[in-house]
DNA sequence: AGTTCGCTGCGGCGAATTGTCGCACCATCT
DNA sequence: AGATGGTGCGACAATTCGCCGCAGCGAACT
């Protein structure tokens, strides 16, 4: 099961924390951040399993699946995405992707997304509970406020809440699971 | 072409209108109301383009999927819902249909559906928006339920969340951005 | 300076949602 | 038959939300 992983996304922080926790879990990973360089490792590794970003400093995920398909063509593909929708959903299943998955997303479900496909032969760790719905309020919040440098009225905006049960959320939650 | 439609919904009246708005436009339709009749309404015609609800009395038109591939390998289902989801969107797609889309949707969207099942594009889709908090809740709601084979109990535990706040966002919440 | 924006924190209050309990009804399994 | 576990749903109190308004503050424009 050294079958290399391949994360393409081109957030640095998340990327690197994802590759170090695959590897901590006995995976060879491999981090790309932009199209080429993707293509480039895909190229190189032939990586089995694929965590592919839908966006790519701007550019589409979407169209990148094709081509690594075309470099493996038995290669699973695992489609994330912090800013989902069904219409995307269904054209990277359509290019072949084997799952969808929205962010926030525990390791435990790209993981479980990649096992429950197919290949019995590595059972890794049973996946964990969902996060709870206030958890996975919280991480979202935080990821959003964060793209909006700590605006909170752009954030509620965003996230079409009002200001105020924001700022209430906010100020309450100091993070609980 | 004269490829005869089957629209399987367990509305009747939206059933029957979206009949015969397909006849007005020429084509041969036939509407199906639960699983049965649609198998048999399916063995009959063999048609070429399926229009298909995921809820029927209860029963998930997923599973539709493959036995109408099985009568014919050929056609093409367009899944069609009211409680649209990420997760629904993948197994759909997953199990062999063309486009999911969520209602309310316009004849136009579901024609131009089966015309144009090739080619999705890349380009235009990723939406600038992260989704809501209530549209992510609703997503992370479904996939858990999902993973749990549609038991509520046991998602409600999971999701740390009381059995009866499950259930009323379950049946409150037809969709909302 | 003065003025206009937009963001922020916060009080308050009616409306809506949640937490909890209880009850009845079903399947299964023992 | 009894135990177990799921489901739907009514009811009611506790909590949260939506929405109002207000005052302070910094930036930007005239």
């Amino acid at each position: 099961m050294t079958e290399p992983m391949l994360v393409i996304d081109d957030d640095p922080s998340f990327n690197a924390i994802l590759v170090r926790t695959l590897e901590r879990r006995g995976f060879a990973a491999c981090g790309a951040r932009d199209v080429q360089s993707a293509l480039d490792k895909a190229r190189e590794l032939k990586p089995g399993n694929i965590i592919l970003d839908l966006n790519l400093n701007g550019s589409s995920g979407l169209a990148l699946i094709p081509k690594l398909l075309e470099i493996r063509p038995d290669c699973r593909i695992v489609v994330l995405t912090g800013y989902a929708s069904i219409a995307t959903a269904v054209d990277a299943v359509k290019l072949g992707a084997i799952q969808y998955l929205a962010k926030p997303i525990e390791i435990e479900a790209i993981l479980s997304a990649f096992d429950e496909d197919n290949d019995p032969d590595f059972d890794l760790p049973i996946s964990d509970e969902p996060l709870s719905v206030d958890r996975l309020e919280w991480e979202h919040i935080q990821r959003v406020l964060n793209e909006n440098d700590g605006n909170i009225s752009a954030t509620a905006r965003a996230l079409k809440m009002h200001r105020r049960t924001l700022q209430r959320k906010l100020s309450k939650r100091p993070v609980k699971s």
